[in-house]
DNA sequence: ATAGGGTTAG
């Protein structure tokens, strides 16, 4: 009798091993019907299969099991077990009322708990069950500081994680692994990247998550060449990124459109065996699209067995980015043929690639579809969908999709307000503009590049300046868009000092390093005010080789001036610089029309006849034949 | 017995 017990058990223990927990519950019966009582390790064993098989159904029958043969309830091994059982398979309902039934909870039921909070998304709950943990005098340990750290991480209780931060600190957890990965990445998630830092420096010993907290939390905070430089750090000192580690790293690839990095990091994973993970091909995918290498992209797509919906959203993505809204739609339907439905993000995606691209009524038309399939519209999405409205804005069906986002009460949002005023200042109306930009609970620096946009656009130089200085005074710091914004309003109203002063400051001031728009902010500055001789002057001064766009505006400004000469010897330069491009030609046979020298503008369009160019889409003859 | 880091849209 002893023995067939004990054989029955030693059975069911490698069942559970093998996953076969259906097997192991017949046995479990069997003996059962011959009234023999297993003990608390199989019970142990059982529970654990049922958690790893995720199977609720199993494991109530076990907790039944359990009560019927007067098994008791406690803390140990079998109880911790039912209850993780209960955490990982089931809501927080069912594990709370286990729990209440736990007499005197030692930390481990109390992290078990937490830990089912935090599974299920109720970060507050486990802060909440954190503090009523201490108050019944029980202490928390280097088990639970992680877990209450990712619910602060996820919740962006910077102060509450800074408190556990002091406790860790004066417990001596602070040299644990575990915990100081956990305070890396709970700072980082916070926005506060260089508390991570300091925590990062401070770790006695960083193993491979102390190093991809770290690179991750850079990437979060948009600092991807410092988590690029992390990246080969940690393989200097020794320690093999491993799958999750590359997972962090390519999308600094990606921001940085940095192929060539991309590409090692690609081989690298190939090497390690990672190129099977969904995840990981996902953000290759991604990264090669984001670096314009599409043909990668699409190389890494097709060879995928397993395909999810975000290495679908990664492709879909990488089409629209291009322009190729086509293209991203016939993936679109593949994709749902295939069984994937599409989610929040496939949508906005969509919708922001029909917007952006010239395709209004395409991107309002799936913002419906959206909203038939079921998806809740976000502020993404309408933040996407407003380029299209401004496109529409004479047509009723725009002012609806206007009405309806204003009825969503989604313009609080940064991302939404800023396209809002992008809108109202591209349809002419900046009063309105100026309403909702004073009416944003929260702006940031693009809020305020595009109110000065839009002010320097309708020649309101002044109050686009006047806002370039309140935006210091509130302590935001100008970027470098922002600059491009004030010499833009600078020239739309003719303040050629003003400019110049920006200009200087910049440089100076900001140590913002000037880029080719900046460059051509100035030559539009000076060539508008009508000084093209010193528009001329400071491109040949410029450190750098002028690009076309530098050459362009000044080109524009001869036809306004209507000076022919220098206008002839700019267009040489950017015949030169893009012998391709036939707007040049267009601009310059402009010039020699509005002079009336027609024999020129024949001529100017006899060299581009001989060339073969005359096919080139974007630019038209017939309007300067219809001046003749 | 219980613990840390993961891809996509603006």
């Amino acid at each position: 009798m002893n023995s067939t017990a004990k054989f029955h058990e030693h059975n069911i223990q490698n069942l559970c091993r093998e996953n076969r927990l259906e097997k192991a519950m017949v046995i479990l019966h069997d003996l059962d019907k011959r009234a023999i009582l297993v003990d608390s390790d199989i019970y142990s064993c059982l529970l654990q299969a049922c958690t790893k098989d995720k199977s609720l159904r199993q494991g109530k029958k076990l907790h039944a099991h359990m009560l019927l043969t007067g098994f008791q309830l406690n803390a140990d091994s079998a109880g911790t077990k039912l209850l993780s059982m209960y955490s990982n398979c089931g809501g927080f309902e069912d594990a709370r009322q286990l729990f209440d039934k736990i007499l005197k909870p030692n930390i481990i039921p109390w992290n078990v708990m937490i830990r089912c909070c935090v599974i299920h998304r109720f970060c507050n709950g486990a802060l909440t069950l954190f503090y009523e943990m201490q108050r019944t005098g029980v202490s928390p340990d280097r088990f639970t500081i992680p877990l209450v750290l990712k619910a602060c991480a996820s919740l962006g209780f910077l102060r509450q994680g800074k408190d556990i931060h002091g406790f860790v600190a004066k417990c001596g957890f602070e040299s644990d692994a575990f915990v100081g990965s956990a305070l890396i990445d709970m700072y980082a998630k916070c926005g506060v990247v260089e508390y991570a830092r300091q925590m990062f420096d401070k770790l006695y010993q960083r193993d491979v998550v102390s190093w991809t907290s770290m690179i991750r939390g850079y990437v979060q905070n948009g600092q991807v060449n410092e988590a690029v430089d992390l990246f080969r750090g940690m393989q200097l000192v020794g320690v093999k990124p491993n799958l999750i580690t590359i997972v962090s790293v390519l999308p600094a690839c990606a921001h940085l459109a940095d192929l060539k990095k991309g590409k090692e990091i690609h081989e690298y994973a190939l090497k390690r065996g990672f190129h099977l993970d969904v995840f990981v091909v996902s953000s290759l995918i991604d990264m090669y699209a984001k670096c314009g290498a599409m043909n990668f992209a699409l190389r890494v797509f097709d060879k995928m067995s397993q395909r999810n919906v975000v290495s679908w959203n990664s492709i879909i993505a990488g089409f629209a980015h291009n322009g190729n809204c086509d293209g991203a739609f016939e993936l679109f339907h593949r994709m749902q043929g295939t069984g994937i439905k599409p989610n929040l993000v496939t949508w906005n995606t969509m919708i922001a690639g029909y917007a952006q691209n010239g395709f209004p009524n395409e991107a309002i038309e799936l913002l419906y579809q959206m909203q038939l399939a079921g998806v809740e519209w976000d502020a993404v999405t309408l933040a996407s969908v407003l380029p299209a409205c401004v496109a529409l804005a004479a047509l009723q069906q725009g002012k609806e999709i206007h009405c309806q986002i204003l009825r969503k009460g989604f313009y609080s949002s940064v991302f939404v307000g800023s396209a809002l005023l992008d809108m109202y200042c591209k349809c002419g109306n900046i009063e309105i503009a100026r309403r909702v930009f004073d009416n944003m609970l929260e702006r940031d620096a693009v809020s305020w590049n595009v109110m000065m946009v839009g002010y320097g656009v309708h020649g309101h130089g002044e109050e686009a300046i006047a806002l370039f200085e309140q935006m210091q005074q509130e302590g935001m710091k100008p970027d470098q868009i922002s600059f491009i914004a004030v010499l833009c309003a600078c020239s739309h109203s003719g303040l050629v000092v003003q400019g110049m002063q920006f200009f200087n400051q910049m440089i100076r001031d900001f140590h913002v390093v000037p880029r080719m728009e900046h460059y051509a902010s100035m030559v539009d500055l000076l060539g508008r005010a009508g000084c093209l001789e010193k528009a001329e002057g400071f491109i040949k001064n410029m450190p750098t080789k002028p690009g076309v766009e530098v050459w362009g505006v000044l080109l524009n400004a001869c036809r306004v001036h209507q000076n022919i000469d220098l206008g002839e010897r700019v267009a040489q330069y950017l015949f030169e610089l893009e012998p391709e491009n036939t707007a040049y030609y267009v601009l310059l046979s402009n010039i020699y029309a509005e002079a009336g020298r027609w024999d020129d503008v024949a001529k100017v369009r006899a060299k581009v006849k001989s060339r073969g160019l005359n096919k080139s889409p974007g630019c038209s003859w017939i309007e300067v034949n219809n001046k003749a």
